[in-house]
DNA sequence: TTTTATTGGTAACCTAAGTTACACAAACTT
DNA sequence: AAGTTTGTGTAACTTAGGTTACCAATAAAA
C-alpha cells in the first residue's frame, strides 16, 4: 500500500499525511463491475483512485442511466466528503470500469485533515472544480451535441480509459450508457462504420481514426 | 454592510470572520442584466449574496446560451475559488437575474481564511455541494425531460427567484435559456395555456397553478 | 398620423431519434 | 446435433422539436 500511495499521490500529499493515510486508510482491489456506491445509500468513505477506472452514473426515475464522467488515477469522489459531513445520501452510483485499485479513507479523519494540512484542503477543492468541470462538459455534450458526434466522444472516451482501440461492449451497453435505445446505437455505430472510423464486431468494436 | 453581512451570514460565519470580511470586501448593488462573469474571464473576487439572484449560463459553440440555475441569498460562486487558485478562466457567464446586493471578496484572503476558520471551509465545500447537485438537477431536467416539462420547471423556478406569479419574459427570452427557439416555446406555452395553466400576454405570463 | 420594430400565433415542412417488429448469425446449453 | 439465448442489422413507422415563412397586433419612433 506504501508504494501505491507514494506513487499516485507522493507529489501531492505531504509526508506527514501519507502516514496518516496509511494509519486509517485500508486498500482494496475490486474487480471490474464492481458496484462501489449506489444512489440513495449513505457513505462511509472517501476513495483514492490508486489505479483502474470507475464510471460515475445517474437514474432517471425509470431507472435507465446516463453516464456523468470517469474517475481515474489521482481522483477522488469529492462528494463524497460533504456528503458525510451533511448526512446526505448519494445522488450517484458509481460502478468499476475495469479492475481498480483504491485507497479508502474513514470520514471522520477527514474533517481533521482539512484544517491540518493544506495539501488535503487543495486536494479536496481541486477535485471538486474537476467534478463540476466535467459536469460542464456533460452538459454540453447532452444539450448540445446530436447523438452521432456523443457517440463518437464516447467510444473516444472509452478507448482512452481502457487504454485500447478495441472496445468490449455490446451495443445495448453503449446505450445504456449514453441514455438511448439499441437500435439508435447500432444506427449510428453502422453510419460511423460506413465513414471508416470504426469496425463492427460481435461484443465489440475496433476504433479505426481518431 | 455590517446589516447586510449579519443577516445574511451571521448565523453561518463566526464573528471574526464577519469583521475580516467587513475589513477586506466590497459592498455591491448591481441591477437587474448586469454582467457579473463572463466565459474566458479571469476572477477578481468571491461574491457573497447578499440578496437578489444571479444567473448562472453556459454557451453552446455558436455562442447560444443554457441557464444552469440561479444564485440566491446566502449562496456563493464556489467555483471562483478554485479557479482563482489555480489561475483558470471562467468556464460560465453569470448576469443578474434581479437586482442585487453583493459583497465582493479579493482572493487573496480566502487561502488564509480556509486554513483559520472552519466556517469558511464548511462554507466553501457546502457551496461546492450545493452546486454540484443543482448540476446534476440540470443534466436530469435537459436529458431525461421533455421540452414541456422542462418548460413548466423553468416557469416555476423564475417565479419563485422573481416572488410573483408573473414572468416579464419574452419567448423568446425563455428559448434563450432553455436553447431552444421561440416557435418552440411559443407552441408550447400556448398548450400550457390551453391546459389552464399559465395565462400568456404580450411581454409577460402569468403562472395559474404549480 | 404614418412608419417601423418588436412580439406572438400558426401553418407547413424537415430531421433526429425513439419504437416495434422481425430476420439472421454467433455462441451457449443440453 | 438440436434448441435456446444473445447480439446485430434493417425496415417501417411515430413523434418531439427545430426551421422557414408569413400574418397580425402592439408599441415605439418619426
Amino acid at each position: 500500500m506504501i508504494e501505491q500511495l507514494r506513487s499516485s499521490y507522493g507529489g501531492v500529499f505531504e509526508n506527514e499525511l501519507i502516514n496518516e493515510i496509511l494509519q486509517v486508510g485500508t486498500y482494496k482491489e475490486v474487480p471490474e463491475g464492481f458496484k462501489l456506491m449506489e444512489i440513495g445509500a449513505y457513505v462511509k468513505g472517501m476513495p483514492l483512485l490508486v489505479s483502474g477506472a470507475i464510471k460515475v452514473l445517474r437514474d432517471d426515475k425509470n431507472g435507465n442511466e446516463l453516464l456523468l464522467y470517469y474517475l481515474e488515477q489521482g481522483d477522488t469522489c469529492s462528494m463524497t466528503m460533504t456528503c458525510c459531513m451533511g448526512q446526505t445520501k448519494s445522488e450517484i452510483r458509481a460502478i468499476a470500469e475495469t479492475d481498480t485499485k483504491l485507497i479508502m479513507v474513514p470520514v471522520q479523519k477527514m474533517e481533521l485533515w482539512t484544517s491540518k494540512y493544506k495539501s488535503w484542503r487543495n486536494f479536496v477543492f481541486e477535485s471538486y472544480h474537476n467534478r463540476v468541470n466535467e459536469l460542464l462538459h456533460t452538459i454540453d455534450s447532452i444539450a448540445f451535441d446530436n447523438m452521432d458526434e456523443r457517440l463518437l466522444s464516447y467510444l473516444q472516451k472509452k478507448a482512452e480509459i481502457n487504454s485500447s482501440y478495441t472496445i468490449n461492449s455490446t451495443h445495448q451497453e453503449i446505450a445504456y450508457d449514453l441514455h438511448s435505445s439499441r437500435v439508435v446505437i447500432s444506427r449510428l455505430l453502422k453510419k460511423l462504420e460506413n465513414l471508416g472510423k470504426v469496425e463492427l464486431h460481435r461484443n465489440y468494436i475496433k476504433i479505426m481514426k481518431l
